[in-house]
DNA sequence: CTGCGCGGCATTGTATACAATCCCCATATC
DNA sequence: GATATGGGGATTGTATACAATGCCGCGCAG
């Protein structure tokens, strides 16, 4: 399955950078020069600043002409926006998965359930972060609507990047929750699933809120 | 003085191209061929190829690596998607601004929904679509959540893009919901805004699959 | 001491050059 | 006749070169 990476200088650098960007590795706020990114990936600065174009398009990155690029700062009130957003996208998703009754994805949003819910009891929590946003990709995959997928995906990269900057603030993602919005899809209730999956990212922006104290 | 253009000509080359496919004059499927565009624009292919990433990432080409970028090809199937995401972000934002109260934009908001209103009345339909496209931009900026705005104005630029291909089927919006939802909007009831606002969409997909007979 | 100009360095913006790859089509082989 | 194959032109991917611009500090005048 491995697709040889042919002609991917460009994306190796897109994906590089980004992930850096979201990691925290570079700070927001911090100067993305391209001679530096280029040789620390080895190339030249035309994929990096291909690379640098599209990462403005999705929101990393602030590109002011003949001053170059910085790590854009999301504040606190922008993290609320993108909440309410994600709230938005992913509950039309669960509703659509419901009338999908979970797609060809199905089995493996159960699988992803399961050992989730396995983990979370053996207290293995450094596993959950990982598991909750695959079994929300899933779910919007299962919703068949590719573009919603496509400004899903970009909100929830934020939203890591958000997580990153204000790291003491990752509360514990209720696992359990997810059960119930599973269960409404595959019984095929659209508006229940729809109004769990809502309620789930609330109350992860609530967890995310009380972070503040 | 504006004479001089300082740094523009990868923005230059982004505009230029995307407003040639979104107009039509490049056909979806159309290949796009670095070279041609630069000397048609003037300038050489680096500003063409940024032009070009910062493209795909906005969804209005597809880059095949090696073998160059083409006009995406939206089925009607996917004009269907992008009517379900708007209609998701949508009510979304007339929740958000009936909360406000319609914030500062109230006021244009108001003089828009009156222009419009006369020109329907007097039959100048000519004059809709542009103030359509006016009202929900600035229901949307009314809402307050600029993640949301960015993320809606990707998903209306594809909606041009879709109407512009599939010219015979843009129905004449019903200019009238507008009132409904301004009200609401007004009132401060965000759940009937939200509801009025997503109904809206949904006739207008309505009208928009009504064309294929 | 402070404000202003000016010069040099760092960095970005654009162009050009060259290598890698793909696509088409003609030709050969069975 | 169908399929393999190889060569050449067209096009993309990447690197390098050079011009344009902004930033910063130093000196100088008031």
């Amino acid at each position: 399955m491995a697709v040889t990476v042919r002609h991917a200088l460009f994306e190796t650098a897109l994906d590089k950078i980004r992930a850096d960007i979201v990691s925290g590795r570079y700070k927001p706020g911090q100067r993305l020069v391209e001679d530096r990114l280029a040789q620390e990936l080895g190339i030249s600065r035309n994929p990096v600043r291909e690379a640098l174009k599209a990462l403005e398009v999705e929101g990393f990155v602030e590109l002011n002409p003949g001053r170059g690029a910085s790590v854009v700062a999301i504040s606190l009130d922008e993290a609320d926006e993108i909440f309410v957003v994600r709230e938005s996208l992913e509950s039309t998703a669960a509703r659509l998965a419901a009338k999908n009754l979970g797609g060809s994805q199905l089995g493996e949003l159960e699988a992803v359930l399961k050992r989730g819910t396995k983990a979370a009891n053996a207290g293995r929590i450094k596993e959950l972060p990982d598991l909750n946003t695959e079994f929300h990709r899933l779910l919007v995959i299962a919703s068949g609507n590719s573009n919603l997928l496509k400004v899903w995906t970009m909100i929830r990269d934020k939203m890591e990047f958000v997580y990153s900057i204000h790291v003491e603030r990752r509360g514990l993602s209720s696992w359990g929750e997810h059960a119930a919005i599973l269960e409404a899809v595959k019984t095929g209730d659209p508006e229940l699933a729809a109004l769990l999956a809502g309620r789930h990212i609330s109350n992860a922006q609530a967890a995310f809120s009380a972070g503040a104290d």
